[in-house]
DNA sequence: GCCAACGTTGGC
DNA sequence: GCCAACGTTGGC
C-alpha cells in the first residue's frame, strides 16, 4: 500500500469533477519523474488531490483512489490532443495513464499554509523548495496526518 | 503579473 | 557533453 500526491489546477479538474466522474484516467503528465511514480501506482493507493495555483487556497482538498494500474496515456497518440506526443510510439509508449476513484471531498481542506506550518509535514516532498513535480509520494505517516487536519473540527 | 526553480531543447 | 535559451509550474 503506497500513499501519493497529485496535483492539478481545479480550473481544469477539481475533487468536484471527480466527484461527479466517480473515476478518471489521470492522463497529460509530460514530466517523466512523474510518469515514474504514476506508473508504480497499484490498485488500492490513496491519492491526495491537491489544487494548486489557487490564489490563497492552494491545499489538500480530498482524497481518492488508484482502481486501474497504469495504461499507455491515450492522449499521446492523438493529434488533435494538447498531449499528443510524436515522439512516443505505439509498442514504446512514453506517457502512462492510471485510473483513479472519488472517495471524498474533506470537510476542512488542508491548506498549503497549513501543511507548512505543522512540524510532522516537514519532510513532505511537497514542501520542499521548488518542487514543481505533479505527482509526488507521500509517507503513511504524513498521508495519516493530513486526513487527521482534514477531520479536525475548526 | 511577477519571478524563482527547474526541465527540455538545440547549437556547438 | 556542455550550456544558454526557452518554456512551464506554481507560490505569492
Amino acid at each position: 500500500m503506497n500513499y501519493w500526491l497529485v496535483k492539478t489546477e481545479p480550473s481544469l479538474y477539481s475533487i468536484t469533477n471527480l466527484k461527479l466522474d466517480k473515476v478518471t484516467l489521470w492522463d497529460m503528465v509530460r514530466n517523466y519523474q512523474a510518469r515514474n511514480f504514476l506508473k508504480s501506482m497499484e490498485v488500492a493507493d490513496f491519492v491526495l488531490l491537491y489544487h494548486s495555483n489557487v490564489t490563497d487556497a492552494n491545499g489538500v482538498y480530498g482524497l481518492a483512489q488508484v482502481k486501474k494500474v497504469a495504461i499507455p496515456d491515450p492522449t499521446q497518440f492523438d493529434r488533435k490532443s494538447e498531449g499528443f506526443d510524436s515522439g512516443s510510439a505505439h509498442d514504446a509508449p512514453r506517457w502512462w495513464s492510471p485510473t483513479i476513484g472519488f472517495k471524498e471531498i474533506f470537510q476542512n481542506p488542508v491548506l498549503l499554509h497549513d501543511l507548512k506550518k505543522d512540524s510532522r509535514l516537514k519532510q513532505m516532498q511537497l514542501l520542499k523548495r521548488g518542487n514543481r513535480l505533479s505527482v509526488l509520494p507521500v509517507s503513511e505517516t504524513e498521508f495519516n496526518v493530513i486526513i487527521l487536519l482534514a477531520k479536525e473540527t475548526r
